[in-house]
DNA sequence: GCTATAATTGGGAACGATTCCCAAATTGAG
DNA sequence: CTCAATTTGGGAATCGTTCCCAATTATAGC
């Protein structure tokens, strides 16, 4: 059986209002310690991994060994095929990816490579359209 | 002025001898020790990181958080395009990928979303052909 | 409303990969 | 051979995350 807590109650909404954003745990901690209603970092990761399964947020793992990213979807759930993040490696901007010739390139991988990609966890580093400009690094 | 030291050769030829494999720095911190040469890790770490920015060695973060792998490519450089890497989720088994339509979709994504791909750090996530069949993970 | 019990929480320790610090060792130019 | 510059390596530090476990909380049944 499972216990209906404030903390669960609480990090949903947050997550809800947040929609759109890509949240790391730490942030979600930092939120609610600035709110004065800290919740154990623990918890934290344990709602965040149930909310995933339940798949009512997504997990990004962005960056290696930097803190992954959560966003929320919904317990709709409308439209499964979320996008893909193509993420600059220079300034660490994140950019949504949908179109077709993705979609192409997953089929052909499925047929004739035999393999299934899973979106919500592949990432495409590069550089962006402003970074490919400046030539700079702007980490 | 930069000195060449036993540990950076012994390094260099460890990795010039492992092509085709994927090592970690803890792969090739215990191969110097099981060796009786053991090498600090802190300069595996610091060599691996300049090799990498010589080109002569790529660096894959394949799983978040868990340890880079690294991969010998020679001084020389032949093929420049090297592929890309489709990771699957189940078995951690990491296959090669090459091929036109992933050319292609590096294209379009030039041209149409302005983000120039780098395959050395992109890695596809998902399901290989046997796991698929299966159906049961392995992890 | 109270109780018992099962689920949840949270603090802190543990962990694994990596980076940092810095004194000791090594390199190579002169 | 000498000496300055570079490199090494051990250990501490860091960062994200997981684990452990005692204290707290939620809910079903009374």
């Amino acid at each position: 059986m499972t216990y209906q807590t404030k903390q669960k109650e609480m990090l949903l909404e947050y997550l809800k209002a947040s929609e759109g954003n890509h949240l790391t745990a730490a942030d979600v901690c930092e939120y609610f310690k600035s709110q004065g209603l800290p919740i154990g970092q623990s918890t934290v990761y344990r709602r965040l991994e149930s909310l995933v399964s339940e798949g009512i947020i997504k997990k990004y793992t962005i960056d290696n060994q930097a803190s992954a990213c959560f966003e929320y979807v919904g317990e709709h759930s409308h439209h499964e095929g979320c996008c893909y993040h193509l993420k600059c490696e220079k300034c660490g901007k994140l950019f949504h990816l949908h179109c077709e010739e993705i979609e192409a390139l997953e089929d052909h991988i499925v047929k004739d490579h035999e393999f299934t990609i899973d979106p919500v966890r592949t990432v495409f580093y590069g550089t962006c359209k402003d970074c490919n400009k400046g030539g700079h690094s702007h980490d």
